[in-house]
DNA sequence: CCTTACGTACCGAACGCTTGTTACGTACCC
DNA sequence: GGGTACGTAACAAGCGTTCGGTACGTAAGG
C-alpha cells in the first residue's frame, strides 16, 4: 500500500499529530525523534523520510502550533468595542482542552525561543501582531465611550495581552484554581476596569 | 590550592554561579555538565564531587533560582495599600540586567515544570504563595478606600500576577518594546484602571 | 501481457557524537 | 598515611543521522 504519491502531505499531517501529542506531554524538553516515532508505531528512518533533519522537524511543530493557533475554532464577534475584545480574550485562555494543549505548547516553546535568537524574534513579532490585532477594536471601543479619551490603544492591546498570558500560565499550573468560569470572571472584571473611569 | 575543608559550601557556590550564567543564555535545555564544567573551567568529575547528579544540581539550580528570588534586592515597601502593591510588583519585573536573568531562568524552567508533576505543583504552590504575598495589602487597599469596597483581594491578586508577569513575558522576547518607563508606566495604569471604579 | 526497470516508502541496524555517570590516579594538607 | 579534592579517562545510554536492503507501485518495451 505504500507509494501512493499525493499521500505526501497526508503522511506528514499524520507525523505532526504525532509531534503534537509528544509535544503535549513532554514539552519541546522532550521532543525526540524516537519519542515520535514510537508515539506513531514507526522507525525514525521513516520520519527522516519526510523530515530532512530535526530542525526541520522543530521548524515544522512551531509552523503547525502558529497555524493550528490561527485556524482553531473561534467564537464569533459581537458588537464592535469591548465585546469584541472580549471575545478575542476569551479565544486565547485554556478553556477547553485542546486550548490547553495549545497554551502548553505555546509556552514550553519559550524556553528554546529564549535560547535562540531567530526564535525569540519571531515570538517577538508575533507579540506584536497580536496587539496589532487586538488595537483596532480597542479604538472602536473608546470611540464607543467604552474606554476613556485618554486611553492610549496600543499600551491597552499591551496589557490585556499580558493579563491574558499571565492568566494562561497561571492556570496551567492549577487548572483546579482556575476552572472556566474563574477565568471568565476575572477576565471580565479586567475588562470592566479598564472602562470605568 | 586543594582540600581546605570549610570551602565546601563556597564552592558549591561556586558552581551555583556558573549554573547561573549557563541557564541566563542557553535555559535548562542547554543545561548540561560540561557546559557548567567549561563555564568554570574544571572537570565534569569536580561537579559530582559536589553534586552526586545531574538531578541534584538541576534541584539545586531550582533552589539558587527561589533563594535569588526570595533575596534579590527590593525597594522600601512605602505607605500601606495599593502603593505597597505597586513596590511588590516592580520588585518583579525585568528592569535592571540582574531581574531579566532571573525571570528568564524562570521562565525556560516552565518547559521542565509542565512536564514533571512535582516541579509543576512547586510551580502552582510558588503562584499560590505569591498571591497571597499580594492579597493582604490589596485588603488593606481596599480598607484605605483605594479599591472599591465589592473587590475581591484574592481574585485582584491572581490579576495582579497575571498580568505583571505576562509584561515579563512581552519583555524578555521584546525588550526595546518595553523599557523600563513603558513597564512602569503600564503598571500603574493597571493599577489606576484598578482603583477607579 | 509479461517483463524489466525504476522511483517511492519504509525498516532495521549501524554510525558518530554527546550525554550523565563511574572508576582510577594523583596532588595536597593535616 | 590517610582523607580530601580534584583531573583524566573511560563507560553505557541516548541522541540525531546515515546507510543498505526490501517491498511495492508505476511506466516502458517487446
Amino acid at each position: 500500500m505504500p507509494p501512493a504519491p499525493g499521500d505526501r502531505e497526508a503522511r506528514r499531517e499524520d507525523v505532526s499529530e504525532a509531534v503534537w501529542h509528544v509535544l503535549a506531554d513532554k514539552g519541546f524538553g522532550g521532543l525526540t525523534l524516537r519519542a515520535v516515532a514510537t508515539e506513531m508505531g514507526v522507525s525514525t528512518g521513516m520520519l527522516m523520510h519526510y523530515f530532512p533533519a530535526k530542525r526541520a522537524l522543530i521548524a515544522h511543530a512551531l509552523d503547525l502550533l502558529e497555524k493550528r493557533t490561527a485556524e482553531r475554532p473561534r467564537r464569533a464577534r459581537p458588537a464592535e468595542g469591548l465585546a469584541t475584545v472580549r471575545a478575542m480574550l476569551l479565544d486565547i485562555l485554556p478553556l477547553t482542552a485542546d486550548d490547553t494543549a495549545r497554551n502548553r505548547i505555546w509556552v514550553s516553546s519559550w524556553d528554546l525561543a529564549l535560547a535562540d535568537d531567530g526564535l525569540a524574534t519571531d515570538q517577538a513579532d508575533r507579540y506584536t501582531r497580536m496587539r496589532s490585532t487586538l488595537r483596532p477594536h480597542l479604538e472602536a471601543a473608546r470611540g464607543l465611550g467604552e474606554l476613556p479619551a485618554a486611553a492610549d490603544p496600543e499600551q491597552l492591546a499591551a496589557t490585556a495581552v499580558a493579563f491574558t498570558h499571565g492568566l494562561v500560565v497561571q492556570t496551567l499550573f492549577d487548572p483546579a484554581r482556575f476552572p472556566e468560569d474563574v477565568q471568565i470572571a476575572m477576565l471580565d472584571d479586567f475588562l470592566a476596569s479598564l472602562a470605568r473611569r
